[in-house]
Order: structure tokens, then C-alpha cells, then sequence
DNA sequence: CTAAAAACCGAACGGTCGTGCTAAAATAAA
DNA sequence: TTTATTTTAGCACGACCGTTCGGTTTTTAG
């Protein structure tokens, strides 16, 4: 029982590690089985299925962004004070904590025209993750930091895109100035729904 | 000179159309070949790596961008008003005139953690298209309808984020709104640099 | 300590991958 | 029409893919 959780969280970390550098569909089990140091088949046994190790490592990936990005905010105060821990943990998640790009991000263009069970996964993952922000986004209007009549789901939405944007500024691009384009990108977006 | 030309143009709109919908990883020559209906070393003989082919594939899709985002928009004013083409054109562009997903995105993550050949050239798309936008910026300014203070390339990241914001929306998530968040967005991003 | 269960390995399977080679067929140039 | 050139097909290669199976080792439970 505690053997085999050992080595598939291992596993999982190595894949996930593997995946934010080279996607989900350049993730084989055979290099994966190299990278853990156990041979191909052994570690093919945790997971009956290549889908069911994308799957896992999704969760695997989602549960590293509720650790380092979701649970950290959780300790300063409801409101816009949480959103802005969330955006800069993201943020720094994004840029300095994963060894390569997002995993999620991989997940979303690689599966959006696959359909199947992987596809319908990373879909309630990132509904889930936007349906988080919503709710930070929920807290801050009745804690009366932002107005009242703020649609929370067209805010998230906005924040949501100066992550991703900052994302591909920042990795693809490697612009120096990323930082600041999306600091500024996210005052504006408080500002224009600050009471 | 010409039957080699056509054949080779045909290829690569098939290979433009699998990539949006499968990725760059996922394009093998093999399973090309058999979309056009040809071997695969004979279809191999065009393009002397799969890198070249890649490349190549990246190459056609800018040219489709520029001919049905950018072109159509210069019929119109300079200014705000073709901003507002170029993104409207694009919005219609990835999310009903291709067949799957951007290529471009899907290029951006598949190989910003690929140095290479490859990576370089859609460093370089990318920034050749981030670098219209924001001459399109710089023209509204000096029309006088943006504020002269605007950073164009502030306005240019903005503007790029929400983009990549609603493809997401759009593709992954299925939003029915994504249109109305995109326009609302877009809205307040003008209105902010708006003399 | 022993027996049952879980974990792991090595080999092999049918496929597909990108990429050469050679030769035939189709096209262009003369 | 003949010749030169380009284009295409067929075949083979080594490598890797996900997956299965049988057997060995290791871990757990009683």
C-alpha cells in the first residue's frame, strides 16, 4: 500500500516535470520509465492506460497549483488583497517555479480537438481553476472592495487572459518587460472595477 | 517549375489544416501522405526534414493570417478603426475560419521549451505579428485618437492577451459568451487609451 | 516466519516514426 | 520528338511507440 504510492508519486512528479517542458503528447512511457530509473513495463503497471497517466498527471499538476498558487492567498484577507496573492502566485508559478511552460496550457491546445476522456479532463480542470477565480473575484464584491454590479465572470475572464498572455510574453517571447505588462495589465482591470 | 509548386502548396494547406486541429508534434508525414493521396518519401521529397516541413507549415499559416486578419483590415481607416478590424477579423479567424485551433498557439507552446531552427522561426512569426499590431497602435496615435502618451506596447500586449483569452474560452471551454467577454474586454482596453 | 499480494523486470508484439536509397514515371526544355 | 530534369513510388532501415504476458523479486498481512 505505501510502496507503490512512493514511486507513482515519483512517477507523476517526473512526468509532470517532463509534460511542463514538452507537452502531454511528447510524454512516452518508455522515456518517462528512463528519466525514474525503472524499466517501461513496471512503470506502465500503475497506470493501465497512457490516457489514465495524462489524466493523473493533470490532477498531479492541479493539486501543484492549489499548493503553490490557491493555498498561499488563502492567508491574507478576503478580497482584492487575495486576488493579487493569487495573479502574483500565479504568476510566479508560471515563470520561475515550473522548469517549463504551463501544463495546463499544453493540455488545452493539445486536447481541444481530441475529444475523448483526457479532453473532457482538462476541460472541468480549467472550468474548476476559472471557477475559483470567479469566486475570489464573488468575495472582493460583497466584501465591498469592488462595485456591486461587477460581472465576476467577465472579471475572471479578464484576469485569466493577462495570465496567459503574460505567459507566452514572457516564455516564447522572453520579454524582459513581461512583468511589468502584466502588473500594469492587472491594476487596470482592479482599477476599472474598484468601488 | 510548376506542377511541384502546386503539389507542394496543396501539401502544406493540408498540413495547415491537420496542425490546427492535431499540433506540430502530432503532424507525421506518413499520415500526411495519405490525407493528399500520395507516398510518403514522395511527399518526404518536398521538404528535406520534418523541421523544414514544420517551418514551412508556420509559414503558410502567416501568410493566411496576414491575408484574412491584416489585408481586409487596411481597407479601412487608419486608426481605431482598424484596430478594431484587425481584431475582429482575427477573432473571426480562429474561432470559425480555421479548422481546429491557432497553429500559432499551438507552435508557441509546443517549442518555447525546444531551442532549435524551429523555435527561432515562430519566435520570430510571433513577434512580426505582435510588431503589427502595435504599428496599428502607433498609427491611432499619431491619428490622434489614442492619447499621445499610450505605450503601444502595453496596448499591444492587451490587446494579444484577450485574444489568446477568448481562443481559450472559445475552444477549451466552449463558453457561448466568449464573444461578449472578448467585446467587453476590447471595449475597456480602448476606452482606457482613448483621447 | 510464512503466505498472499503487490511491484517490477525483460522480452516481445504489431505499428508508426523520420529518413535514406534506387528506379520508374511524369513533366519541362531543347 | 528527343533529352534533361523534376517528381513520385516502393522498399528498407533503425528507433521508438503503447501494450501484453510470464516470471521474478520485493513488500505487505496474518
Amino acid at each position: 500500500m505505501s510502496k507503490g504510492f512512493t514511486t507513482k508519486e515519483n512517477i507523476l512528479k517526473a512526468a509532470f516535470e517532463f509534460t511542463s517542458k514538452f507537452g502531454f503528447e511528447s510524454l512516452s512511457i518508455g522515456e518517462l520509465a528512463k528519466n525514474v530509473g525503472m524499466s517501461k513495463s513496471g512503470l506502465f503497471g500503475h497506470f493501465k492506460s497512457k490516457e489514465k497517466l495524462q489524466m493523473m498527471v493533470m490532477d498531479y499538476a492541479a493539486e501543484n497549483f492549489t499548493l503553490k498558487v490557491i493555498k498561499p492567498a488563502l492567508k491574507y484577507d478576503r478580497g482584492i488583497a487575495r486576488i493579487e496573492h493569487i495573479m502574483n502566485n500565479w504568476r510566479k508559478w508560471s515563470s520561475s517555479s515550473l522548469p517549463g511552460g504551463c501544463p495546463f496550457l499544453s493540455a488545452i491546445v493539445e486536447f481541444d480537438d481530441r475529444p475523448g476522456p483526457v479532453h473532457d479532463h482538462i476541460k472541468e480542470l480549467q472550468a474548476t481553476m476559472i471557477g475559483t477565480f470567479e469566486r475570489s473575484v464573488d468575495i472582493a464584491i460583497s466584501e465591498g472592495q469592488l462595485s456591486a454590479d461587477t460581472n465576476k465572470n467577465q472579471m475572471a475572464y479578464e484576469l485569466y487572459s493577462n495570465m496567459i498572455g503574460f505567459h507566452i510574453y514572457n516564455r516564447l517571447l522572453g520579454d524582459k518587460q513581461s512583468n511589468k505588462r502584466f502588473q500594469e495589465f492587472y491594476k487596470s482591470i482592479i482599477d476599472k472595477y474598484k468601488v
